[in-house]
DNA sequence: CGCGCTGTTGAAACTTGTCAAAGTTTGTGG
DNA sequence: CCACAAACTTTGACAAGTTTCAACAGCGCG
């Protein structure tokens, strides 16, 4: 289905390897802080997300500009939240390594898990709004985001004409994402739904080097649900279902795409 | 619920009169094109819309700079098209008077209405990110829109930092708008889903200056059933098991809303 | 090594969709 | 201005899809 393709860039096949692990110096305690500081500094002119993050034909100088803009990463664990509804809004962030998940809850305590975010992602924009967050981000394993302060980037935007169109972009395509999973909502059955989250994750993941057709799920089957609108028993179902089917192999968390092909016209079947 | 608030700015309650439908000289034909031209141009210093639209606290010097970019105002009959998906992105679009829907369709027939919009709101950013647009925006009765030329747009707001920041906000607050979206489709049930529309319509309404309790919707069962992912059956089933309940009375697409607090029960009850 | 979280599966209940028919309103053309 | 057609709405009966409740299995963490 094209409508959700939540992930709408698109890559030029420039190969991304997979993120290698950097090894990290402890974040506190340390006795030389100065270069600590500046070893927690993205680079991102050293990134190989930045064609994810940043504007294609920058100088040298506005990467360097950007570069002294971002300010420390910072390492989420699992479970960790990075920010949480209501927390004053400063800063949006740049996925480096990791998995998250964003939702909102309710006073009543239903929640929705409203997107998947996994390198190269922007986080944090719903805060813009309000000056504060609208939701909970949440890592679904260890993770590393790079902190953008919002109105840092809004004044280097007035000066970098690209980085400013960039800008309205990745919040355009995030509206567009939602459109999408709206469509998805409101429109698909419980196969469908699935159909199109597995195959929307396939396509990240392979846009990002790692396998098309083989990935780990990094989040419950009750997290599935609440972003597909299903309960966690009706995707364990359609998993099983997909599997009998020879579509798919699930093991727990780790999943084989059988027939994509079969997946797809799932989608564009009616009924 | 306080998640499906789509319209969250908090406006100042300067009893917005009702937009007064201007008397319009034909836009062609005329031997006179200069002045008509300019009849035609939106004066935003004058707009009593102002507010919606644009930051505060604007000196005149701006607001005049702003009125200079603004292009022609376009009136568009019910039924007839803004734009379409597909068609390529050159502005966004105010919403002077009227009413519109926006929605994608899939490939196979099935279609999301994926929002209503009315006088002050803003249309057109889903057209950003790929340069093109990707939904469809369709006036539900005769309507009249500033257009917003995007570059331009973009080339004022690096002089006017407030007007960057407003427009990162517009975008984000459509972010947070469609995640209510996303939770109304993915966790409540028709009554919910229903309740909550009406309610969001009778604060738009209201903080229009329009009655909050009696309004007239412009649109059929059939496009809220597609908002609201259900069937115009049930959207119209449900309707009439509100006025049963006395919750409200319908008469086709007159809604007298009698127990506002009634509705807001309902989303707050699960089960 | 066991406890708890996560996942699977079955059966029954419930909600919403589907199909059908008839009523109502709106718009158009004579 | 009326008549007719098309579009929209309402309502019922039934079917289908999804949730709910419940029981149990497996994996992983402490």
């Amino acid at each position: 289905m094209e409508m959700y393709d939540a992930d709408c860039r698109k890559p030029r096949r420039t190969a991304l390897t997979q993120i290698k692990p950097q090894t990290v110096v402890a974040e506190i305690g340390s006795s030389h802080p100065a270069p600590i500081l500046h070893s927690l500094r993205t680079a991102c002119s050293q990134c190989n997300l930045r064609e994810l993050c940043l504007p294609l034909g920058l100088s040298d100088k506005e990467i360097h500009q950007i570069d002294e803009m971002i300010g420390a990463r910072r390492r989420i664990k699992r479970g960790q939240h990075l920010y949480t509804a209501g927390e004053p809004f400063t800063a949006i962030y740049a996925i480096r390594s990791g998995f998250f998940k964003t939702g909102v809850i309710m006073e009543d305590g239903r929640d929705q898990v409203t997107g998947f975010q996994m390198a190269g992602e922007i986080l944090g924009m719903d805060g813009i709004s309000n000056e504060q967050h609208t939701c909970d981000a949440v890592a679904l394993e260890d993770s590393e985001v790079c902190t953008i302060p919002f109105s840092e980037l809004e004044r280097l935007s007035t000066e970098i004409r690209s980085l400013q169109h960039h800008i309205h972009k990745v919040m355009s395509r995030e509206i567009v994402r939602d459109h999408g999973v709206m469509m998805l909502l409101g429109t698909m059955r419980a196969e469908e739904r699935l159909a199109a989250f597995l195959l929307n994750l396939s396509q990240r993941f392979s846009s990002r080097g790692y396998a098309a057709n083989e990935f780990h799920l990094r989040m419950t089957r009750e997290e599935i649900g609440s972003y597909l609108g299903l309960k966690l028993e009706t995707v364990s179902r359609t998993l099983s279902k997909f599997q009998d089917d020879g579509l798919l192999s699930v093991q727990q968390k780790h999943i084989q795409l059988l027939n994509t092909e079969g997946l797809k016209q799932l989608m564009n079947t009616r009924r």
